[in-house]
DNA sequence: ATGTGC
């Protein structure tokens, strides 16, 4: 990409001034080596985002941002319902609610040594990975709609896991509002047994070691300390979520003309946050979090029983569950007024500053944990929402490292079997039902997930507070 | 991301 065409505001932050039909400029996070590698398509794509109506105060894209459908990968944007705001189908993603859980396991790296091969086994075994994979439940239609209204609450009263799982989840594990009526019968039907699954593409789960500790004081408070093992769980909503969003980005497609909205791009289909269409949407949304929320509790549960047969004395809790793709209603004061907002977060992470009330109470003076799942066989980072976070982009991050590759190059250039191979010599044990997989998950077809939260930390929009390094990654 | 697709 070329720089010239930005104002450069400071050393990270990039801005274009709005023109044309831009209501607000569009900015870019990113370091000078970052942006000059990003793909032209994410400059595209922020300044039709910062089209769109009812938009406020810019349209942002973050370190790891990529071309998307619509909207980038990595992009932000808030929309005033009071100013004819939208909700968008393609500025929330397909993979509803995907996120990343890290659990603390009480074990050291040492405790390890001898069992790793047993525990990937283990966990390959029991963790059903991959596309289309089942879980081993079976949802009644009144089960399936119990779990779209109360997520990991729901997990937790059938039994997976602890309340005190959910203390330590975004939403305190139950998004609400969220409306399994307006959930079609394909999208129930897709995810009726694909609860407690992980999923392909870039999920994973991965057992990992913190290898360096950047801030001490609130890694303590989010109980890190070097050489601890921790957990990545990295999925979404599965199919379910997938359907939402393929059904209402058709029907948003269609209503725009009703609606009276012209679309740059066909694939920004959005509706008015007031219509019956956006509340339709925004009801289904809900629910497709509450699945991911549940689904993530059910592979807790899955990998707390797999540590108990392998390494008894592991006591698993959750550090912080949060998602990177959702739109939710938030409160953001611009120009010393307070307005509520519909916060659209596509592949970008919420990342609240210390003493915001969603945050929960032991976390909040540290800041909200910003949870950065790396690409397989790289570093993955824990970073604190900063107090200047909410001015900047309304309190977001990054969500990883983001693609430099598209799946198809990364396929044509990189070997599954060599993948894991040349991993497996590093001390790093891949366990995947696809070899395919792997090799589109190529590390070398992401970006350096180092520069990347170095530039968000730079930028001021979360602050670095561990590196973690990965022993197991079991992949989907 | 996805019962991976014109």
């Amino acid at each position: 990409m070329d720089t010239a065409r930005f104002i450069r505001q400071s050393a990270n932050v990039w801005e274009i001034a709005p023109h044309g039909a831009m209501r607000v400029p569009a900015i870019i996070f990113a370091s000078e080596a970052l942006l000059r590698d990003m793909d032209d398509k994410v400059v595209e794509q922020i300044s039709n985002v910062a089209m769109l109506p009812g938009i406020v105060k810019a349209a942002y894209a973050m370190p790891d941002a990529h071309w998307g459908y619509g909207f980038p990968i990595g992009g932000v944007a808030a929309f005033d319902p009071e100013e004819g705001g939208v909700v968008s189908a393609g500025g929330v993603g397909f993979d509803i609610s995907c996120g990343v859980r890290l659990l603390r396991t009480g074990l050291r790296e040492a405790d390890l040594h001898g069992r790793q091969r047993a525990l990937a086994a283990a966990l390959f075994h029991d963790i059903p990975a991959g596309v289309g994979s089942h879980g081993a439940l079976r949802l009644t239609p009144s089960e399936m709609d119990h779990m779209l209204t109360d997520g990991a609450r729901w997990a937790v009263a059938r039994g997976y896991g602890t309340p005190m799982d959910l203390l330590h989840t975004e939403e305190y594990g139950r998004m609400a509002d969220a409306d399994p009526h307006q959930v079609s019968e394909a999208a129930k039907q897709r995810q009726r047994d694909e609860m407690g699954t992980l999923g392909s593409g870039n999920h994973y789960l991965e057992v990992q070691k913190v290898s360096q500790i950047l801030d001490a004081n609130i890694a303590a408070a989010y109980g890190l300390h070097e050489d601890d093992i921790v957990i990545s769980i990295h999925c979404g909503s599965r199919g379910l979520g997938h359907q939402i969003g393929t059904e209402f980005l058709r029907e948003m497609v269609v209503a725009a003309p009703q609606h009276k909205i012209a679309l740059p791009d066909r694939e920004l289909a959005c509706a008015p946050i007031d219509s019956a269409l956006g509340q339709r949407y925004l009801g289904a949304m809900r629910a497709a979090i509450n699945c991911a929320l549940a689904n993530r509790q059910i592979l807790t549960d899955t990998t707390r029983t797999v540590f108990a047969k392998l390494l008894p004395a592991a006591r698993l809790s959750v550090l912080y569950d949060v998602s990177h793709n959702t739109c939710k209603v938030e409160q953001h004061e611009i120009d010393g007024r307070k307005r509520k907002l519909y916060v659209h977060r596509k592949g970008a992470t919420r990342a609240f500053g210390p003493d915001h009330p969603a945050i929960p109470e032991d976390l909040r003076p540290y800041g909200q944990p910003v949870l950065i799942g790396g690409s397989m066989g790289t570093a993955s980072y824990v970073l604190a929402g900063t107090p200047q976070s909410m001015g900047l982009a309304f309190g977001s991050a990054c969500h990883g490292a983001g693609r430099s590759m598209s799946r198809t190059q990364a396929l044509k250039q990189f070997g599954g079997r060599h993948i894991v191979d040349e991993l497996e010599q590093r001390g790093i044990l891949i366990r995947s039902p696809s070899l395919r997989g792997v090799a589109e998950e190529a590390p070398d077809a992401y970006k350096d997930v180092t520069a990347v939260v170095a530039a968000a930390d730079q930028a001021g929009l979360a602050h670095i507070v561990a590196r973690l390094e990965p022993k197991i990654c079991i992949k989907g």
